[in-house]
DNA sequence: ACACCGTGTGTGCACGCTCCCAATCATCCG
DNA sequence: CGGATGATTGGGAGCGTGCACACACGGTGT
């Protein structure tokens, strides 16, 4: 490992340098990085040996101008500002994206797509072959920019079943559904009868599928459909607040709310408070997402864990193929309720 | 604008392309791509209209391959994954240097390193050339990346003073210290005598400064130290709630706490109500960084705002300028105190 | 008339790499 | 033993760009 330690920024090595260092040529030096195929023994231990020597680290951008990949995949963010701060699902998803791409020694770049301006930047950007790929988070449907990529061909994973794009794109989701079929449930399982819901916003694959998760169960229960329990939010903690209060006075009799997010279950918890219901005695509150505000309020929440880690995984996973050339595929996977003080 | 329609992907137009559209040659295309000079007003309009005929955009790779400069930049997170959850600051701070850096066309690469594999391989990344500078973010002390950074010469701008390194790195931070002095003038102002404090990690700038800045108001007012009135947290919302009941038990006449945290005050607010205090009557309680957490409490708390906006815009233009040549530099920001119900 | 300037333009070269093809050599089959 | 096969290697070509240089041109000063 010795390293050019001396100080200041001198030239870096290039392959050439590890070839004359191996006694090989260019050629099998390259075929060393890539794969090692066509590779005796020694040549390969030589270069590998004159690459710790030098130091060597292949140059990125070279190797993009003959392969036409960029070796690096794009995060493309198209929320409005004020969600990607609120919502805490998004560094886990970040966080874990970033991760699951560094085992391949791919960068992930992070895109805001909030304005017109940078949205069309960003759209020419990526055509530009910029990024091998696009890691797509926007559960808004009709977003013009996944249109635009898939007509472009990029390889494309969106997080959620993206609504309004009738074409084939690739996605990952949690099993929204399901997962609020068995919140629901668990709230009949506890004897509530009078169970309201604060939906997520109506254009979110998120917050039609809960919603149809929550209707469905309590069909099965032999239930009637009370439209004064049903109120719709838009994922924010006030949001929540104020459908409480909506629902609250609807539906006075009301013994259980499924919220659709942690976040909004917090604000349902707070108009609770102010109401003078107890929770779990009067309501009992269940919220979606199992994020850390599900610790912070009181009584903790109970709630559905969405399995971020291996969605960012996946998302990664599918991706990758995609740009190996395989098919879009869409992946949908279980989640998993956590039981604690709320109900 | 008459792109490349068709399906399917074809090559991109090349700058020769767009020359040959013009009618000039490669040389006078890439003149109007940087900068313009030298160019007659005829040939720069052909160029550009043949650019948006061609849908031509540069190919940043071989630019990149003959300038030596990769035109983009890291975000590097040296924390522990929890802090990167937790903290609200995060995100605002990485969305605003991610348009800081946007509005200069510069795309940010985020990265994590957590363990010391990816340090590593980060490491390696970043001193090869693949990104122009690190926007770091890592308070604790002695953090060897940034050595090593420091020592290959990478354009860095931290984010906090980074304490433990002696060398001359840049950095950009709010005034901890200012802003803690004026929290705490302002729980004296409300006739508390007996404050405590929760600080921040000790090896932590904000954990230091939070501290000194308390210690620093106190000995004004004319108070002798109590050191029972003083304990650390690591800014995570349980080490709050586990000073809180350290400082009742050590101190129960405590009449206030500075919290050097939202998340933490949080944490306090929780712990005080378990030992059934009433806040602000019997204890006010001021955070530290106006996180999205501070409207989420209730009471809500009265807490220091950081200005994260103008610091990651600081600490991109301090990283481009370095970048561009110019010397380290260090910026301090003023914080400001923003009353809510807690005091 | 000359040299000189600043502006505007075209062209060869190099950046560091992967791909492709030809050359070499050992081995194997008939 | 001739030729075919396969493993291994070297080196040329070219990816798309910016840069250095040469050059053309009209105007200015001598």
């Amino acid at each position: 490992m010795t390293m050019n330690s001396s100080g200041g920024r001198r030239k870096p090595p290039t392959i050439h340098d590890v070839a004359r260092e191996a006694g090989v040529s260019r050629g099998t030096v390259s075929r060393v990085l890539n794969g090692g195929h066509y590779v005796s023994p020694a040549a390969h231990e030589a270069v590998n040996a004159a690459i710790r020597k030098t130091g060597y680290v292949v140059n990125r951008h070279a190797r993009s101008l003959i392969t036409g990949r960029s070796d690096s995949v794009g995060f493309l963010l198209t929320e409005p500002q004020e969600r990607f701060f609120e919502d805490p699902n998004f560094n886990v998803l970040l966080r874990g994206c970033t991760q699951a791409l560094a085992a391949h020694d791919i960068p992930l770049l992070l895109m805001l797509a909030g304005t017109e301006g940078e949205r069309r930047r960003i759209t020419r950007y990526i055509t530009a072959g910029h990024v091998d790929g696009v890691l797509l988070v926007s559960s808004h449907s009709g977003d013009p920019i996944a249109e635009q990529l898939r007509a472009a061909d990029v390889p494309l994973v969106a997080c959620g079943k993206p609504i309004g794009l009738g074409s084939r794109v690739s996605y990952v989701a949690a099993d929204d559904r399901d997962g609020a079929r068995e919140m629901v449930r668990h709230l009949l399982s506890l004897g509530r009868r009078r169970v309201g819901v604060v939906t997520g916003p109506l254009d979110t694959p998120g917050g039609v599928e809960r919603l149809a998760g929550y209707r469905e169960v309590l069909a099965e229960a032999g239930m009637e459909a009370d439209e004064r329990l049903v109120v719709s939010g838009d994922y924010s903690r006030v949001s929540g607040e104020l459908g409480a209060e909506r629902l609250l006075a609807q539906a006075p009799d009301m013994d259980a709310v499924f919220v659709a997010s942690d976040l909004m279950a917090q604000g349902v918890l707070t108009a609770l408070e102010r109401a003078g219901r107890r929770v779990p005695q009067d309501v009992a509150v269940g919220g979606f997402d199992d994020s850390p505000a599900a610790l912070a309020t009181r009584p903790e929440l109970t709630t559905i864990r969405q399995p971020w880690d291996r969605i960012s995984s996946e998302m990664v996973r599918v991706l990758l193929a995609q740009i190996g050339g395989e098919e879009a595929a869409a992946v949908i996977l279980p989640t998993e309720l956590v039981k604690r003080e709320s109900t």
